[in-house]
DNA sequence: TCCCAATATCAGCATTCGTGAATACTTGCC
DNA sequence: GGCAAGTATTCACGAATGCTGATATTGGGA
């Protein structure tokens, strides 16, 4: 299909594909915070924290809205809390699968050999 | 919060973050196939697929099941389709809403000379 | 055993990303 | 205007990522 929506999809994906940026959007959960406030809550510099900020508001990820010498950030879209969510509810359950997989070894021996299936024990967090 | 977490969910979303990777992701959306499939829906050469895949796979996003001399690639869980589409629902609002902003610019004058909302215009796909 | 098809991995290179330091803007106030 | 607080931008550089070509590994026949 077109290769522009990949492209645009994958660069909204990059905009969230960050740990720091992940505790930005955290923090603006539940409604909009100055970047002080985001100072505080993050632990994140100044500088640093305006370039996340600066990144996601280029792709769409959030909005600013200004007041006086401050300006408040809040998410443009309460779906991507939707998806945030969704994420992190994969990432349990693969954790979970994980654990059990590596205790209960028996069935996976159709690949165990073929190098497609060696992740479960030391790669899990590379 | 714990900073494991962001992490973590970061990772999942790197996964994620690319748009070869999205192309293959949309290629598995409707069940397994082979690598070599993949390499002829995507356009992907072989041995770069073989790495994204590689990654996804310690990831967590995909599973891999081995028959004769293929191997067959599905998406680990359904929940990755849902936040695909959640991220494909935000980036069309964005865009038309982008389209709007750039249509009718009269309430955004508060913000407009601060370099606080510059993206309408020329940023939308940079 | 030898060969071939299918997949995986490696080495090297180019590009992108993340960060801190320094600096520049904006706004409100005196 | 001058100043201070709050926020944004630029630069430089190390680290991570993506891609290609070459090579290795695996499984199934002849």
């Amino acid at each position: 299909m077109e290769d522009d929506f990949y492209c645009l999809h994958s660069q909204l994906c990059k905009a969230l594909a960050n740990d720091k940026r992940q505790m930005i959007l955290a923090a603006l959960r539940d409604g909009e915070r100055s970047v002080l406030d985001l100072v505080d809550v993050t632990g994140i510099r100044q500088a640093n924290l305006s370039q996340h900020l600066s990144l996601m508001r280029t792709r769409g990820v959030v909005v600013a809205r200004r007041e006086g010498t401050r300006v408040y950030y809040s998410i443009s879209n309460q779906k991507l809390i939707q998806a945030f969510d969704l994420i992190t509810e994969v990432m349990e359950e693969s954790l979970e699968g994980r654990v059990r997989v590596a205790g209960s070894i028996g069935d996976a021996s159709a690949l165990s050999q073929s190098g497609v299936n060696e992740e479960a024990s030391d790669e899990s967090r590379s």
